[in-house]
DNA sequence: CTGTTCTCCTGTGGGC
DNA sequence: TGCCCACAGGAGAACA
C-alpha cells in the first residue's frame, strides 16, 4: 500500500513529466473511487496548465493557478505514464487517464478504488479533507514538544493517536509501528503518560524512518514513463512490521501482533515499553 | 471534544 | 488443482 514515502516518491517520479504542461483531455472509465469523481472533471481539468505536483500528507496535489486536482492512492492506487507511441491499452482497473499536450497520458489504476480523485476551485488547503490535517512529519513545526503539549490528559494509545491525521498527517499504519520500535515504545502506551524526551525521541524516530524509506524508494526508482507494475512502490527491510513469531532485529525475541482499532500492531515485548 | 466502530473494495494466501 | 473465505487496510463518517 502506499504509504507517505511511496506517495512522495512517486510525486517526485512524475512531476517532471506534469509540471508545465497543460492536460489536454480526462477519461473517466469508472468513477466509483471512494468519492464519485466529479462526472464532469473532464471538462473543468481540460486546457489546465499544471504548474506543481505537491504532495499533503498521502494525497497528490496537481495544482494549476486557480483550481487543483486531489488524488489520494488508497490502498491500491497507483499512477504510470505512458508515452504517445506506447498506445497501451487499459486495463479492467484503470480508471482515469489524462492525455497531456505532448501526448503523454498518466494513468491512473486502482483495484480497490479506495483513492480519490477530486477538483477543488480556489485554495486547495481549504478544501475539507486537506484543511483539518495536522502537521507534515516531515517538517520543522512536527516536534516532540507539540505532540507532548498535545497529548496531555488523552488516553488514547500512541499508535492510534499516531494514526490520527489531524495530530500529524501521513503516518501510516507500517511506519507508526516502526517508529514505536525505534524509540522503543509499547504501542499500548497511553499518549497521556508519555515523557516529553521520550515524545523527543519518537519524533526523530518517525523522521528518521520515513526518510529512510523516502532514500530508499528514491535510489530504487524507475522511469515512470512506459513503466511496468507499480514504479515508485518499494519493499522495506521492516523490523517489525508483518514479522509476528519471527525475532527481533535487537534482541531475538519473538515479534509479537495484535490487534489496536481494526488494525495490526507489532512490537517486540522485550524492547519496547 | 474523545474515543470507538463501521464502511467502502478486491487481490491474496492459507486451508482443505 | 480448485474452491472458499478470512484478511488486509486509509481514513472519513457515524455514533456513543
Amino acid at each position: 500500500m502506499p504509504e507517505l514515502p511511496e506517495v512522495e516518491v512517486i510525486r517526485r517520479g512524475i512531476a517532471p513529466h506534469i509540471e508545465g504542461r497543460r492536460i489536454v483531455s480526462a477519461t473517466v472509465r469508472n468513477s466509483m473511487l471512494r468519492w464519485p469523481v466529479p462526472g464532469d472533471l473532464g471538462l473543468k481539468i481540460g486546457g489546465v496548465r499544471i504548474t506543481k505536483v505537491s504532495r499533503r500528507a498521502k494525497y497528490l496535489l496537481f495544482e494549476s493557478g486557480e483550481a487543483a486536482l486531489i488524488l489520494h492512492l488508497g490502498m491500491s492506487g497507483s499512477l504510470r505514464l505512458i508515452s504517445v507511441t506506447a498506445a497501451v491499452p487499459p486495463g479492467k482497473h484503470d480508471h482515469v487517464d489524462f492525455v497531456l499536450d505532448d501526448g503523454t497520458v498518466l494513468r491512473f489504476r486502482d483495484p480497490r478504488r479506495f483513492g480519490a480523485m477530486l477538483w477543488e476551485t480556489g485554495d486547495v488547503m481549504q478544501h475539507p479533507l486537506l484543511a483539518k490535517l495536522g502537521p507534515e512529519p516531515l517538517t520543522e513545526t512536527f516536534t516532540g514538544d507539540l505532540l507532548y503539549k498535545q497529548t496531555r490528559g488523552r488516553s488514547v494509545s500512541i499508535k492510534q493517536l499516531l494514526m490520527n491525521n489531524s495530530v500529524v498527517a501521513g503516518v501510516g499504519n507500517i511506519y507508526a509501528n516502526e517508529a514505536l520500535f525505534h524509540a522503543e515504545i509499547h504501542p499500548m502506551t497511553p499518549a497521556g503518560r508519555i515523557s516529553l524526551s521520550r515524545y523527543r525521541k519518537l519524533v526523530q524516530a518517525i523522521k528518521d524512518t520515513l526518510n529512510l524509506a523516502i532514500e530508499a524508494g528514491g535510489s530504487t526508482l524507475r522511469d515512470f514513463v512506459n513503466s511496468e507494475g507499480n514504479p515508485g512502490y518499494f519493499q522495506q527491510q521492516y523490523f517489525v512490521y508483518g514479522r509476528t513469531g519471527q525475532p527481533c532485529r535487537k534482541c531475538g525475541v519473538e515479534i509479537r501482533q495484535a490487534r489496536q482499532g481494526q488494525r495490526s500492531s507489532f512490537y517486540c515485548p522485550h524492547c519496547q515499553k
